[in-house]
DNA sequence: GAGCGGATCGAGGGGATGCTTC
DNA sequence: ACGAAGCATCCCCTCGATCCGC
């Protein structure tokens, strides 16, 4: 293992592309970069040391087995994996709120807390037309004509509003799918819209 | 800055990327996987814009006398003769679309992307009356009632889109042979579809 | 842009099927 | 007359946002 720096969006950025739970950044780099595990040894220039900012040796405090991107982000609270993963959601108190528009929020507001850069990750889908998901509310407004943008609570980021619950349950599968919930999961959290 | 952790082939491999004394990981990852410094969260991997890494990954001229015609173009990137020509196509984003009409489009711009010059020549292709590619909307517009022309992404063509789906892969699969693909790597398209 | 929620209905796209043509 | 190839009608489904009810 050798360990190297990179500057932080890019390091979100190939965060954001982990298809599997558990997938390590060399996973990950390899798909992208479509170099696959057994063409390690074909002749390349002379490894030209990834100059000084490369950090060649790797303290031992690093866990390998499990090097998941996921680990050095610090608001990572938990994955789907987790058995325990609905305990996050308080369901009573998402129950409580007066609509289904009201519980979505609820409901993503919970995805995004668990393990915000997933959420990140999954919370890119449009409709059509719209676009249902940004960190800016205009972006949205701008996107389609009475979309009712509204913030979800305690995050960055909005969400499109103004549709059926059906379309909210798809959306709210939609993400919680991509977040790579089971599907039990998944039916739970669109059961509580 | 942010510390990731590798394996050692992977890291040998990048650091064979370099382009410049002195360039951090951070500037060769940027280059590879095309992301520029000012990428949003959202920002997905563009599937058909693979010029700028395909171009150093040119294999060694073949010598048939159809790559002489195309060598001397600098908008060559690869030849279908290069053993690794699918991997410059994004199956996984591709199988995402969401309509097989979706899939078509970007197949096609895979393969306009791989090798411009040979699309252009490979999409001469008409049905009884209509036409199916052109650079101009109208004039397909013309050649049908209701041939539904849409755009190729990131492409001047565009391509009549209301047909079947068996239709699609026929249109399809003419454009890749008249490129030259193996029979085998068609039908991988195609299926793709 | 300010009342909010969201069901309902209309618009539009996808593409199989059936008709036409050769 | 029969089949094959190709065209485009037309049904279905998805998605948007109007509009009504509270």
């Amino acid at each position: 293992m050798k360990t190297i720096e990179i500057e932080e969006d890019l390091y979100l950025y190939i965060a954001g592309q982990t298809k599997h739970i558990g997938e390590s950044a060399s996973d990950i780099l390899r798909r992208l970069l479509e170099v696959d595990a057994s063409i390690q040894e074909s002749a390349e220039p002379e490894p030209v040391d990834l100059n000084s900012q490369a950090v060649d040796d790797v303290p031992p405090e690093q866990p390998t087995q499990e090097s998941s991107v996921y680990e050095n982000l610090e608001d990572v609270v938990t994955t789907p994996q987790d058995p325990d993963f609905l305990s996050y959601f308080n369901f009573e108190l998402i129950g409580n709120a007066g609509s289904s528009t009201k519980r979505f929020l609820s409901l993503l507001a919970s995805l995004y807390t668990v393990n915000n850069a997933m959420f990140a990750k999954a919370c890119v889908i449009k409709g059509s037309k719209r676009e249902y998901f940004s960190q800016d509310k205009d972006s949205l407004l701008a996107s389609g004509k009475t979309s009712k943008p509204q913030a979800i609570p305690d995050t960055p980021y909005w969400v499109i509003t103004n549709t059926n619950t059906a379309r909210k349950r798809h959306i709210l599968q939609h993400v919680a799918s991509e977040m790579g919930l089971q599907e039990s999961q998944i039916e739970r959290l669109c059961e509580a819209i």
